[in-house]
This record gives C-alpha cells, structure tokens and sequence, in this order.
DNA sequence: CCTAAAGTCTACTAATTTTATCGGGTAATT
DNA sequence: AATTACCCGATAAAATTAGTAGACTTTAGG
C-alpha cells in the first residue's frame, strides 16, 4: 500500500503516517520497496505480530512504572526500589497484561471489526 | 501528621504536598483537624483503602485507553468504537488488571517494605 | 540513460498537556 | 493570638504529540 493511499482515506497528513511506518519499518513489521510500485506491505502474518509488540513501538512501555519495564526499565525518581510497596503490585499487573497482550496477535485485533 | 512535617522529612515543597493530602481528603483516604494539635490522619483503616481506588486519585484512568475506562470513560478520537479490534482486547487487560489492584490495599503496600 | 514515482532521513517548529511551584489571603481550632 | 489547614489563581517548566520543510535515495519502465 502506499504512504499517500492511506493518508488520503484516513485523513490524516502525509508526513505524519509517514513516521508512524517508517518506526513500524524500522521495528520488522513492516517492509517497503521504493520507486515506481513501491509502497509498504506486511513484514509477518498477522498472525505473527503480538498485540504487545506493536504498543511498544508505538506507545513504549507496557508497564504502569519505569520500575517494572521489561524492555523500558527506568528508576522511579525519589523512590528506593528495596523499600517501595507498589514495585511488587506492579509487577503483578506487568505479567497479568503481558500475558493477555503476548497472546494476542494483528490477527485477532483485524478479525475484531 | 502535620504537612510540614512530611514535607520536611521528604524534601518536597510544602505547597506541593497539600495540594496532594488535600486531594486525598477530598477523595475520602485522609481526614484533617486546623489549628494547633491539628494535621492529617486516615480516615480508614490501611486494610479498607483499595490500591485501585488511590490510583484513580493520584493517578487518573487504570486503563491503556478511556474508551474501556470504567470512571473516566471517553471516547478515544478518530476511532469508531463499533469496529475497534483493540476496545475488547483493553476490556480483557483492564478486567486483569483491576482484579489485582482492587483486590490490594495500602495494608498490603506497607507490610511490603 | 532518463524520468517520474515512491520511500528515507534529518531537523525544526508549534501546539498541547502534564506536572510542579509559588503567593497570598481565608477559615477553623486551641 | 498563634497555629494549622484551606483555597484560588497564576505561572513556569518539562514532556509529549503533532505537524512542516526540504533534500536524498531507490526503483521501474520507456
């Protein structure tokens, strides 16, 4: 599909897509070809691509805090990580959502409509 | 407790704090007294505030998106809703999610230092 | 080989939202 | 009278998101 396809019926500027699959590009999802009949197209099945990874392209970290990111670990400012309550509750809600979000594909969000 | 005690004791700015403690009153979690011998204190008992409920406050939405929020529902933009993939996998996601942290309270978040 | 049609890349700007901070006065309690 | 919370408004600072501009590269096809 081409860049300028999708901007037109989804009205959105031609720029800004343009970001948004360049990331998913350069993330596997997508690859393109160039020049005359170029245009993008789907890198995997649908049925390949989990939910979870395409959020953290598009929107980053999964986790409700930086502290229990998988792929987006960051300290929690002012906080000691030994001492924190919240760190282990959190934790539960990260592999509580993973496991939904890990096993769910394009496929099932598509076959959604 | 007095304001300026904890803002003290955490070296935060004082009128930062009261805008949280006030915010956590007026959401039920603190009562207050003026005047000398006066300050904050709970209002229940640690084991009766649910963590979920203290996130809503400080927090805002539990869920990824507003349009599966249950206290802070919105319609996520650009989006129909009736043929949205991703409302029911964030429903799923949001029904994991509040059945951990409804089911903690801040007793559980103390006892974990 | 040339040209038009695509995507690629970098950098910048603007708009918006969120979070943090301060000032100053008011109300209640002892 | 002193102490302490309450409340409003105004910034200010930081982070995020959206949008723009312009030059470059690759490819197909004549």
């Amino acid at each position: 599909v081409l860049i300028s396809t999708i901007a037109k019926k989804k009205k959105i500027p031609l720029k800004f897509l343009e970001n948004i699959l360049l990331e998913l590009r350069k993330a596997g999802f997508l690859e393109s070809k160039k020049g005359k009949g170029g245009g993008y197209f789907l890198a995997q099945a649908p049925s390949e691509i989990q939910v979870a990874a395409i959020i953290r392209v598009v929107d980053g970290p999964i986790a409700m805090l930086p502290c229990v990111s998988l792929y987006f670990y960051k300290r929690c400012k002012n906080c000691d990580e030994k001492h924190c309550g919240l760190h282990d509750i959190m934790e539960e809600v990260r592999d509580a959502t993973l496991n939904i979000l890990e096993n769910k594909t394009l496929e099932d969000l598509i076959n959604n409509n």
